[in-house]
Formats: structure tokens, C-alpha cells, sequence
DNA sequence: CGTCGTCTTGATCTTTCTCAACCTGTGTGG
DNA sequence: CCACACAGGTTGAGAAAGATCAAGACGACG
């Protein structure tokens, strides 16, 4: 039973340091103190958070980890189009405080760290920890920053999607982590069009790639490729 | 003289009104009272408000009007490609709060009124006024919900695209407004492909449509072709 | 009435989607 | 430890869609 008391105690601790690290615990502890109503859950790669259309019972921030974004557009495949990656830092689930169901269907693709907690209980505690709305705020928006549009196909051929997509993307590690055939519905295009497309940067040597990560050789040619057609006009 | 100072006062008790209406102007007198920092501009239609890049010098609440957003995608065409519409009651340059650059190009594609402040004064109303935050934040994400994310030419062909947009877009009036060619970059295709994919829609019956207005005749038909190839599979 | 910008229509060519076969690494069960 | 099935990825050939180029129609406006 010792044992038990102290493991409790070691777990109560390392949630008051992780809470200092993240955001939102800061917002909460400024001013008040006291203990930030979000628990850690961990689910692992490949598991669907939640769907879209369906009622909204947690809001979460992500700790670590990535989840993918898809929203059905009418389309066929069941699940939705792929349309933005979400990393640490992020909120998922935080149209909850203008909604009551989720936007978009979220998957875990690598193994992710969750701080949860439900709609109401984010909604009470924005509405009673005057700094917490701002954090959230700055939040979203920073997340929104990094939302691309989407590149469309009259943007551009698929080789120059993936070139520029190879640059936003490389400094974070995405290309190593993503399925491939996310990335590819992320790019608005086929697996086998992204295949082809990799397949040609590697044949001017821009890259290099083996079956699961991908290694840019030369940004200048990267970036040439992205630009192409720029000035063409 | 004395018609000057009238003018004044009218002039003050119409902004007073025109707060009580704003959301912002409400979240900003709640608690204090005063007055709301934000001043009225108008722009006419076809004004750029302001580019990509760009120092953010105004933050703004549309009051009316349609505003296109347009971003470079490392593309030809000088001002970059349009990706989403903000109407009355969105905040433009908001991001100003997280980064000092504007993210988008804005356009104004009808007559619009704005309602501004400078980037600073709204950073520091926001932090003095508790409410503020909280509502930007709704209004921030109450944005984000309007904007599906861009169909790519994977995601069925431009004849259901066009379907679908109609009728996401057919009460706000959108049709009627925004000029065919920037629907036609919203939709990510070429003036061309709307034009003929619109065309099919005027064959088949389910719209009628003049130079600047389309009408829809059967929304029964346009949801069977938005959703078609949704089962077939 | 003529010019301009926007939109439409037509013909052609490029690209990507589609369908199908095949490869390769992973994990499973015998 | 090996055979096997399986998912994700690649490659190929053909068809369909949209991009491109070019010309013409229409309405707005001076």
C-alpha cells in the first residue's frame, strides 16, 4: 500500500510539471492556482479520435504525436478526404465552443499523446480563467497559420505539388512519419500520382527515398521545380 | 457652426448603435462601457485591402460585403490563388495577434464596410478586456467552420463541384455576387471548366443562369449530382 | 457607337485518374 | 523457421477529364 501512495504521488507530480510545460496548464495556474481539468490519454497510431457529424464530448490538446484531418466532401471512400495534419501544440475538438459536433474525422497516425476534457468543462473553464480564452485564441490561430489551402490541380502538376509540399514539410519530419498515401490525399491527388511524381524527382536527383522516409538531395532544385511556370507569364 | 456640432453628435450616437450591434463592440463594453477603438472605412468593390506579406497595420471586423482571400502558392498569377470568402461578421488579419505579417491577399469583390483598428490598439483592448477574447475566439472559429476545405480534382469532377458549391453557397446570395472567374479559383479550376461544367448543370436543368446570376431549379437534381459516385462502389 | 473586360464556345493536347498486375516488407500461424 | 496472407507501395497501359490556346459573344461604360 505504501508503494500505491507513492506511486499516486509521483503521478500527481508529474502532472503539475507537464501542466507548467503546456500552455494551457500556465493559463490555468495564472492568477488562481489549482489543477488544470485536462487528463493525459494516449491512444495509438491508426486510431480514429472521432468522426465528423458526431456530437463533441471531449476537447483535447495534442502532446505529442500526429493526427490527421478529414472531412467528408460528398465523396465516396467512407472516412473522407485528408486535409490537414495536426501536431504538437494543437487543439482538436475546439469548434466545440460554437458546435456541438465535431468538423472533421480525426486519426492518430503516429502514436499521440492527448490532454482531454470534456466540451463543457473546457467551455466553463474558458468562461472563468480570464487568461485562458487568449491562450486558446493564439492557439488556433497559430494552428491556422499553418493550415495551407489546398492546392488544387489547376495549381500546378503533381510533381510541383510534391516538390513545394517537400519543402514546407521537411524541417518537421512529416515525410518520414506519413503514410504515403496520406500525403498523397493531402495533396489532393492518387497514391499512384504521388508515386509517379516521387518517382521523377528522383530521377532529376532531387531526392532520395526508400519505402518509408524521404531525403531532399537539393533544395535549389526543389525549389525550381515548385516554381516553375512562376515568372512564366 | 452649429450644424457641425449636430453632425458630431449624430454622428457619435450612430457609432453608439452601430456598437450595440457589433459583437465586438457589445464584448467591449460589457463590465466598463466606452468606446469601442474600431472606426468605419469603407472600401469599394474590386480594392485590394491588403497583400500577402505585408506588415499587419489594421485588424478588422467586416460589417458588410464579401472579401476574397487569396494566397501565393508559389504560382503564377501575380496576386496569388483565392481560397475563401469572408463575409459580414469575420475579422480580417486577426493572425495579427500571433505574427506580424498579414497571411493573405484580401480583396474586396463587392462594396464593403470595415470596421478597424490598428494591430496594436486591438492587441492591448484584447488583454485589458476580458470578454474580447472570448468572442474573437468564437467569432475565429464560427470562420472556420464556414470554410470547407478546397476540393481537389480528385474529389469528383467539376460538374459535381460546381454542384455542391451552388448548394452550399445558394442562400447567401454568393452566385450572384462574386464574379464568375473567382468562383471558379474558389472551386480550384479554370474559368474555362466552370463555365462548361455550369453549362452541363443549365442542360440537365437544375439551374438557369444569365452573365451574372445563376438560379437554382431543383436542388433535388444538383444533390444527386453533387452526390453522385458517392455508393457507387 | 466603339472599346474593354468578362464570359463562353470550340479544338487539341497534356495530365491525371482508373484499372490491373506486381513488388516488398511485416506480421501470423503452423 | 518457413510459408503465407496482407497492406502499402510501385509500375504500366488505356481512357477520361481538365488545361491550354484561340476566337468569338455579350454586356457595361464612356
Amino acid at each position: 500500500m505504501g508503494a500505491r501512495i507513492r506511486d499516486d504521488l509521483v503521478t500527481a507530480e508529474r502532472k503539475r510539471d507537464a501542466c507548467a510545460a503546456c500552455p494551457l496548464g500556465k493559463a490555468f495556474d495564472e492568477g488562481r492556482g489549482g489543477r488544470c481539468p485536462l487528463v493525459d490519454r494516449t491512444r495509438s497510431s491508426g486510431a480514429w479520435l472521432h468522426s465528423e457529424g458526431e456530437t463533441i464530448d471531449k476537447i483535447s490538446y495534442i502532446k505529442s504525436g500526429l493526427v490527421v484531418l478529414s472531412r467528408d466532401t460528398g465523396d465516396r471512400r467512407g472516412r473522407g478526404t485528408a486535409w490537414a495534419v495536426r501536431r504538437a501544440g494543437s487543439l482538436l475538438g475546439i469548434e466545440g465552443l460554437v458546435r456541438s459536433t465535431y468538423l472533421d474525422c480525426a486519426r492518430a497516425v503516429t502514436d499521440v499523446t492527448l490532454c482531454s476534457a470534456s466540451r463543457e468543462d473546457v467551455k466553463s473553464w474558458i468562461d472563468t480563467r480570464e487568461p485562458v480564452a487568449r491562450t486558446v485564441l493564439d492557439l488556433v490561430l497559430l494552428t491556422q497559420s499553418h493550415d495551407a489551402p489546398r492546392r488544387a490541380g489547376s495549381e500546378g502538376n503533381a510533381m510541383r505539388r510534391v516538390a513545394l509540399w517537400l519543402l514546407d514539410s521537411a524541417g518537421p519530419g512529416i515525410p518520414s512519419t506519413l503514410p504515403r498515401n496520406v500525403v498523397a490525399e493531402l495533396l489532393g491527388m492518387l497514391p499512384e500520382t504521388f508515386s509517379r511524381a516521387l518517382a521523377g524527382l528522383i530521377a532529376r536527383g532531387a531526392v532520395e527515398a526508400d519505402r518509408r522516409s524521404i531525403r531532399i538531395l537539393s533544395v535549389e532544385m526543389l525549389e525550381e521545380i515548385g516554381g516553375a511556370g512562376e515568372d512564366a507569364r
